[in-house]
DNA sequence: TGTACATCAGTGAACGCGCGTTCACTGATGTAC
DNA sequence: TGTACATCAGTGAACGCGCGTTCACTGATGTAC
């Protein structure tokens, strides 16, 4: 039996390796299961023997998703200047290039749905939720006197913000942005950002 | 056949009618030329009588979409003081009122998604320039110096940013955030942004 | 004004495509004695 | 160790659903004489 299992384990890893690649080459409407049977070698009922279902596939791809977008804001956060201000300006930047460079695999992380009965399984939410520390640290720093709840909530607003730009920044629909251009805007916007609230923050 | 011509005219425009409110309810993946065409008394055949096709229509919704929100805009930025930096936050929560209060008809301005071959019309392009006139007019008071072209990049910058709360922020996907708290933050940081933009225009 | 004819809006069945998921069946693997 | 049996991974055809678009046909409207 545990020959077996080995087994089993491998193509469960084959069938999301072979999803991840599906969606980045093709989007996540390009994800197919037949098309993921035969590139692992099965036959396409054999999927559901790996895999509850394809809700299931793509939350275990987004997972890996989370994760290494995860390596990259760890790795923007500490390499450079401690000041706050910079690390949030590098954690930006950070999101905005591993957008770029995993263009369909980070749309995947929005644009996906779950069936509307289904709810999302508490370790994907809680992947999400680990994102935000990134950002809380900084500003924990720079407001040492909120709660850290009120921290939250900016933290909230300013990865929405930075999204938003990266978001519309990345599509192709209206005027495309040179890649370029929009890391100028994001180290703007950002610095912009921090500068008011500080300041809001010192004069109220 | 003006008799004719007229009775179109109107079926036309009832069909119109039925896909933005097939969307309002339902969503833009709700949308189906059989229920449009039970709705307006017409065989689903005629649908194409009508209109080339779904994306035409949906273009034509979205351009209606489009022309309301004008109108709000318009409306918050001259209800209130002059000040550029107060009515960029007027227009900003005008922005984030509207899309909560139409949200499929805002939300399927960004999902949809023509066929590749085919490309945006005219209109519905310049239908989208136009709505930034609202953010680049104040911030041309605000940076009298500055050419068009710059303060058009950051107009699109503080509308992405504004653009990107607003969407996460009426997401239900992760903690929901009720409505004030939201207008609040996007209140707090658009003044931000512009006093850091502004202070960044006048230190360097 | 009345008749023969042409046009074309309108019909709705059918085409064409796509795809997630199920299920009766098979055959290899592992177990029990 | 060898045989009979049980389990269950794996198969792939078929189910079920959905939907945009086309097209041969009809019948009402409008035109020409």
């Amino acid at each position: 039996m545990s020959k077996t299992l080995e087994r089993r384990t491998k193509q469960r890893e084959s069938l999301i390796d072979a999803a991840e690649n599906a969606i980045r080459a093709k989007g996540l409407a390009g994800l197919k299961t037949r098309e993921l049977a035969q590139e692992i070698g099965v036959a396409n009922g054999a999927v559901y023997n790996l895999v509850a279902d394809v809700d299931e596939l793509v939350l275990m791809v987004g997972s890996r998703t989370l994760a290494r977008l995860d390596a990259e804001l760890s790795a923007a956060e500490s390499d450079g200047p401690p000041a706050p201000e910079a690390a949030l300006v590098r954690i930006a930047l950070a999101y905005c290039d591993f957008a770029a460079n995993n263009l369909e695999l980070w749309r995947a992380l929005f644009e996906h749905r779950m069936a509307p009965d289904k709810l999302l399984p508490d370790w994907a939410i809680s992947d999400q939720m680990h994102l935000f520390r990134h950002i809380h640290q900084p500003l924990a720093l720079l407001f040492p006197h909120r709660a850290t709840e009120e921290i939250s909530i900016t933290a909230r607003s300013l990865f929405s913000a930075v999204h938003g730009m990266v978001a519309l920044g990345l599509e192709q629909k209206l005027i495309a942005v040179p890649l370029a251009l929009l890391r100028r805007e994001i180290t703007t916007m950002v610095k912009a950002m921090v500068t008011g609230l500080v300041a809001a923050s010192a004069g109220s």
